[in-house]
RNA sequence: CGCUUCGUAGCUCAGUGUGAAGAGCACUCGGCUGAUAACCGGGAGGUCAGUGGUUCGAAUCCACUCGAAGCGACCA
C-alpha cells in the first residue's frame, strides 16, 4: 500500500494541548513585567474614552483568601473587557493600612504603647508591618493575572494621602457636617479604652436579674391615664416594676421604657398596686411570691408616656418613655432606660431630650461624684446596689441569669456600655442623609437589589462617630476650646497646615507637634485633640485622596465593585463622605459580589476545614482555571467552590484549550497575508460560520458589557462544544485534509478557522488571559508583540449572506444531521459499521426539507460524514415510520453499510476507487488531489 | 430574633406566566485511531427545596415552612 498520509494536510502545532499551567504562567508573567506591559497597554490607550474602576483597598493584613481573588479577579475581567471595547481602562490597585487589627498585631510583637513601647515608636512598627503584608499580598495578587498599576499602588498611609484624609475632614468640618457630642460605646475597663465592633465578642454570662419598684410621683396620674378593670382603682402605693440583669446602670437611671403598643396592666397587691405588661404579670407575680392580685385598671403604653417616677434610691425623678424596642420576651415590659449605658437608650434619651448622663470612669468605677457608690467597680458594686435596693424597700426579686453578655476579645472579660465624648458627622444637621438618599437613586447598582439594601442602611442609620481612641491612625487634627469646647476659629487654615506638615513627615507630624508652633498665644486656651479617625474614613474618602488627586484616575469613578458586605462598609462611608464633601456620589455603577461558600453552600471556615486558598489553586491547576471558575460563577449569588467544582472548572478549560488548538494546528502553513480568501469567493459552510462566529461576538459585546461573565463563558463553550466540536470542525476535517494544500477549497476553512481564531482568542482574553496569550503566539501572520491585551474587538468578521444556501437551510441540514447521527448509531450498535464514512445514508422528507437540502447538491454527504447521501421524498419511503421534527417536517434515515471499496486515503467508500490505473487504492477525487488539479468544492 | 438575597439534573448555569423543563460538563454505552492523556455519536439522569394559594395555565406571581448566606439585633 502506498503511503498517502503524506499527501494529507495533518493538523501540526507546537501549541501543547495540556497547558501545564501552574509551571508556564509564572514564566508568562516575567515577560509582561519586563516588556512593562501594563505601561504600553496604557500608552496604547492614550486618549481614548477612560473607565475608571476604583479599587477598594484591602485591608494591609494577612494572606490573601478566596474572596479577595474573586474581587480581584472580576475587577481585572472587567478592566480588560473594557480596554477589549478600545477604552483607556487603568487599574490603580489600593491598600487600607491604618487601624485596629494592623495595631493588635504589631502589639502581639511589642506590647502595649505606653507600658512596653512609646506611641512613635509603635507607629513606626505599625507603618513597617503594613507594607510587609502589601508586599506579601501584592505578589499573590499578581500571580492570579490581574494586570494593574502594581509599582505605585495607592496607599491609605502613603504621607500624602494621609495629609489628604486630613484635608477631607477639614472639608467635611466646612461644609459645617461634623459636630461633637457623647456616645454611649463599648468600653473593656481593662484595657481602659473603646473597643470596635470586632473586638467584641459575646459569651455566656451569670449576673444577677432583679425586679425593682420605681414608684409614682403622682398616684393619681397613673391612675387617670388608665382605664378602671372595676368600680375603684385600688389602694397602695403604686409601682412600676423594672427587670434588669445590670444593676449597676441604675445609678444612671433617667427614664422607664414602655412599647407604646402592648397593654400594661395595674394590679392590686395586698396594699399595694404594680405596673406590670399585661403578658408578663403572671409570670413576673409568680415570680415575686404573689398568690392572689387582681387587675384593677388597664392601658396601652403610649397612654403612660411622660408620667413619673421617683429613682428607687436617689432622690430624683424618673420620666416614662416609649419605644419599639421594648419587648415581651422576659422582664416586666418596663425597661430601665440609662442614656449612658446602651444604644436604644441612649436614641430614646436623645429623643426625650435626657442627659446622656454617666457617672463611671475610664478604669470602670463609679466617678467620685457618685452617691453611694463612689470609687466602686461596677461589677463590683452589684451587690451593693442589691443592698441599698432592699434597705429602700425598692427590691422585689433576685436571681442568677445566663445570659449572653459582651465580652472584650483580648481580656475575654465582661464589657461595659459606656458614654463617651466623639466626633460624629451628623446625618441630618446639614442635610447630609437626604443628600445621600437622592444620590442613590442616580447609580446603577448591579444586581438591582444592591440600591435597597444600601437605601435601608443610609436611612436608618445614626449620625457616623468618626473618632477612636487609637494609635495607629490619621488624627483628628483638630484645636479645641478647653472651657467652651468650640473649635478654633482658624480652624480650617490650621487643618490645611497641619495637612502639609503631614504630607512631609506622616502623620506622626502632628503627633509630634507642639501646638504652639500654630497657635501661638492661643496656646493656653485650646486643647489638641488626641483621637484617631475610624479607618472606615481613610477609605470612604479615597474618592477625595485618590480619585480626585491622581492624574491615572477621575472622579467620579465608574465603578465601584466589592462584596455584598461594603453595602455597610466601604460604599457607604465612601457615599457619606462623598456626599459631605461634594454633594454627590463618588460612583456611577455599584457592583456587587456574593461571597465564596463551600459546595454545601456553607461558609468557608477554617474551623470547618472548608477553605480553598487562591495560592494553593494557582499552583495546582493554574490561575487561568481559578479566573475560569470565577467567570463560570454567577457572582450575584453565594459563589460555591470545592475541589469537584475546580475540577469540573479544568474540564472546561480543556474543551476550550483544545477548540482552539485545533483551529491553530489546522491554520499552521496558513499565511493570512497570501492566503486568506475574499469573503465573496469562500465556500457558504466557512462563510456560515463565520457569520455564526460574528452573531456571538455581537452578543458577547452586550453580555460584557453587562458584567455578566458567567454567561460569556456559558457561550463560549457550548459554540466551542457544539457549533464548532459537534458540527463545523468535524465536516471540515475531508476538506481541510485531502484537498490540495493551496485548494481554494482549504484555504477556505483555513480563512474561516483564522478568523474564528482571532476573534475567540480576543473573547477569552478578559477571562483566560494567561491563555490567550499564549495562544496570540501561536497565530497565523504577524502580529504585535504586546499581545492580546491591546487588541479590539475583531473586526475581521462578516454577516453570513447567501442566493443559493440560506442561513435558513443550514439550521435544517443540521437538524438532519442530528436524525443521520441516531440511525448511524443502530446500524454501529449492531456491528454493521464502524465510523461514519462507512455508511451510505438515504432521507426521506417532505418537500420543504427537500429544497433544503438539495441546496448543497452532491456536497450533502460532505456534511453528513458519510461515503454517500441520497435525498427523497417521503412519499417513497415508509412514511409512518417518520419523526416529526421540531419545525414540523418529518424526516425518515435510512442506512447501510456501503457496498463500495475503502479509499485508503480519504476513507470514503465509492464506486470509483481502483479505476486509475496508477493509483489502484484511491477513488477518483483523491486522484485529482493527488495528481489532478484538485477538485472543486461550493459549499461544504 | 429582624431585614435582604438565594434554593432548576452529580457540577456550573439558561429559562421568570402558556407547546411534554434546556445547554455544557460529569456519568453510561459505543465509535474512531489522520485533534489521540484528544475527538465524534447514542443514551440515561430533574414531583424546578417543601406546602398551600391566585390563574384556563406557575419553575416563573402571592403566602407560609425548611435550608444557606450577608447585614443587623442579641437588650433591659
Amino acid at each position: 500500500m502506498a503511503d498517502y498520509k503524506s499527501t494529507l494536510n495533518l493538523p501540526d502545532t507546537g501549541f501543547p494541548m495540556r497547558g501545564n499551567l501552574a509551571q508556564r504562567e509564572p514564566e508568562r508573567l516575567q515577560t509582561w513585567q519586563d516588556k512593562n506591559l501594563y505601561q504600553r497597554i496604557r500608552d496604547a490607550r492614550v486618549g481614548r474614552t477612560r473607565y475608571v474602576l476604583h479599587d477598594g483597598p484591602p485591608y494591609a493584613n494577612g494572606d490573601i483568601h478566596i474572596g479577595h481573588a474573586v474581587n480581584k479577579i472580576l475587577k481585572d475581567m472587567i478592566v480588560k473587557s473594557r480596554t477589549l471595547n478600545g477604552e483607556d481602562a487603568p487599574y490603580v490597585p489600593g491598600w487600607d493600612c491604618h487601624g485596629l487589627p494592623i495595631e493588635h498585631q504589631v502589639e502581639k510583637k511589642l506590647g502595649k504603647v505606653g507600658v512596653k513601647v512609646e506611641a512613635d515608636e509603635f507607629r513606626r512598627a505599625c507603618r513597617e508591618f503594613a507594607l510587609g503584608q502589601i508586599d506579601n499580598q501584592r505578589k499573590d495578587f499578581v500571580r492570579l493575572g490581574v494586570l494593574g498599576d502594581w509599582d505605585d499602588p495607592y496607599l491609605t498611609m502613603k504621607f500624602e494621602t494621609e495629609a489628604n484624609i486630613v484635608r477631607a475632614l477639614g472639608k467635611i468640618i466646612d461644609n459645617g457636617h461634623v459636630t461633637r457630642g457623647s456616645k454611649p460605646v463599648h468600653w473593656c475597663t481593662d484595657c481602659g479604652s473603646a473597643l470596635a465592633e470586632a473586638e467584641v465578642e459575646y459569651r455566656d454570662k451569670t449576673s444577677p436579674a432583679i425586679d425593682v419598684r420605681f414608684p409614682a410621683v403622682d398616684e393619681d396620674a397613673f391612675v387617670a391615664a388608665m382605664s378602671l378593670e372595676g368600680e375603684n382603682a385600688g389602694e397602695g402605693p403604686i409601682s412600676v416594676m423594672i427587670w434588669t440583669t445590670t444593676p449597676w446602670t441604675l445609678p444612671a437611671n433617667l427614664a422607664v421604657a414602655l412599647n407604646p403598643a402592648d397593654e400594661y396592666v395595674l394590679v392590686q397587691v395586698d396594699d399595694e398596686r404594680l405596673l406590670l405588661a399585661e403578658a408578663l404579670a403572671e409570670e413576673a407575680l409568680k415570680r415575686y411570691g404573689v398568690e392572689t392580685y387582681h387587675v384593677v385598671a388597664r392601658a396601652p403604653g403610649s397612654a403612660l408616656e411622660n408620667l413619673r417616677m421617683s429613682h428607687p434610691f436617689y432622690d430624683r425623678e424618673s420620666v416614662m418613655v416609649l419605644g419599639d424596642y421594648v419587648t415581651l420576651d422576659a422582664g416586666t415590659g418596663a425597661v430601665h432606660t440609662a442614656p449612658g449605658h446602651g444604644q436604644d437608650d441612649f436614641d430614646t434619651g436623645i429623643k426625650y431630650g435626657l442627659e446622656i448622663y454617666n457617672p463611671v470612669g475610664d478604669d470602670g468605677c463609679f466617678l467620685p461624684s457618685t452617691e453611694l457608690f463612689a470609687g466602686e467597680h461596677v461589677f463590683k458594686a452589684n451587690d451593693h446596689i442589691v443592698e441599698v435596693l432592699k434597705q429602700r424597700n425598692a427590691l422585689m426579686h433576685v436571681e442568677k441569669f445566663d445570659h449572653s453578655y459582651p465580652h472584650c476579645w483580648r481580656h475575654k472579660t465582661p464589657i461595659i456600655f459606656r458614654a463617651t465624648p466623639q466626633w460624629f458627622i451628623s446625618m441630618d444637621k446639614v442635610g447630609l442623609r437626604e443628600t445621600a438618599m437622592s444620590e442613590i437613586r442616580k447609580v446603577r447598582w448591579v444586581p438591582s437589589w444592591g440600591q435597597a439594601r444600601i437605601e435601608s442602611m443610609i436611612e436608618n442609620r445614626p449620625d457616623w462617630c468618626i473618632s477612636r481612641q487609637r494609635y495607629w491612625g490619621v488624627p483628628i487634627t483638630l484645636f479645641m476650646h478647653r472651657e467652651t469646647q468650640e473649635l478654633h476659629p482658624r480652624t480650617s487654615e490650621l487643618i490645611e497646615a497641619v495637612a502639609q506638615r503631614i504630607e512631609k513627615e506622616g502623620i506622626q507630624a502632628w503627633f509630634s507637634l507642639d501646638p504652639k508652633e500654630l497657635l501661638g498665644d492661643d496656646i493656653d486656651d485650646y486643647l489638641k485633640v488626641g483621637d484617631t479617625l475610624d479607618v472606615w474614613f481613610d477609605s470612604g474618602t479615597t474618592h477625595f485622596s485618590v480619585l480626585q488627586r491622581d492624574p491615572r484616575t477621575h472622579f467620579p469613578a465608574d465603578m465601584y465593585l466589592e462584596g455584598s458586605d461594603q453595602h455597610r462598609g466601604w460604599f457607604h462611608s465612601s457615599l457619606l463622605a462623598s456626599c459631605a464633601m461634594h454633594g454627590c456620589a463618588p460612583y456611577k455603577q455599584v457592583l456587587t459580589h456574593g461571597f465564596t461558600v463551600d459546595a454545601r453552600g456553607m461558609k468557608m471556615s477554617k474551623s470547618v476545614g472548608n477553605v480553598i486558598a487562591p495560592i494553593k489553586v494557582t499552583k495546582t491547576l493554574g490561575a487561568d482555571i481559578l479566573r475560569l471558575w470565577v467567570a463560570a460563577t454567577d457572582y450575584s449569588g453565594e459563589m460555591s467552590i470545592s475541589d469537584e467544582i475546580l475540577k469540573r472548572t479544568a474540564d472546561s478549560y480543556r474543551r476550550i484549550r483544545n477548540t482552539i488548538r485545533f483551529l491553530l494546528a489546522n491554520t499552521n502553513d496558513f499565511e493570512p497575508a497570501e492566503h486568506l480568501v475574499a469573503a465573496d469567493e469562500m465556500l457558504a459552510l466557512d462563510r456560515w460560520i463565520v457569520g455564526e462566529t460574528l452573531k456571538l461576538q455581537n452578543e458577547l459585546k452586550q453580555i460584557y458589557d453587562d458584567y455578566l461573565f458567567h454567561i460569556a463563558v456559558q457561550k463560549i463553550h457550548n459554540f466551542c462544544s457544539e457549533t464548532l466540536g459537534g458540527y463545523y470542525l468535524d465536516v471540515i476535517k475531508d476538506r481541510q485534509y485531502t484537498t490540495r494544500a493551496d485548494s481554494q477549497a482549504r484555504r477556505s476553512c483555513q480563512s474561516a478557522q483564522y478568523h474564528i481564531t482571532e476573534a475567540m482568542t480576543r473573547w477569552i482574553a478578559p477571562i483566560l488571559s494567561f491563555t490567550a496569550d499564549e495562544i496570540w503566539e501561536h497565530m497565523p501572520g504577524q502580529r504585535d508583540e504586546l499581545g492580546v491585551f491591546i487588541a479590539e474587538w475583531y473586526e475581521g468578521l462578516f454577516d453570513y449572506a447567501d442566493d443559493e444556501v440560506e442561513s435558513g437551510d443550514w439550521a435544517a441540514i443540521d437538524q438532519v444531521r442530528t436524525e443521520v447521527n441516531r440511525r448511524l448509531e443502530v446500524l454501529r450498535q449492531e456491528g454493521q459499521i464502524g465510523g461514519s464514512l462507512d455508511a451510505e445514508v438515504s432521507i426521506a422528507t417532505d418537500q420543504a426539507l427537500i429544497d433544503s437540502l438539495q441546496t448543497v447538491g452532491d456536497e450533502l454527504r460532505f456534511v453528513m460524514i458519510t461515503s454517500a447521501t441520497q435525498v427523497k421524498p417521503l412519499a417513497e419511503s415508509r412514511a409512518g415510520d417518520a419523526v416529526r421534527l421540531a419545525d414540523g417536517n418529518r424526516v425518515l434515515v435510512e442506512a447501510v453499510p456501503s457496498e463500495h471499496a475503502k479509499c485508503v486515503r480519504c476513507w470514503h467508500h465509492r464506486a470509483d476507487v481502483g479505476s486509475h490505473a496508477d493509483h489502484p487504492e484511491l477513488c477518483g477525487r483523491c486522484v485529482e488531489n493527488v495528481d489532478g488539479l484538485g477538485e472543486q468544492r461550493r459549499y461544504a
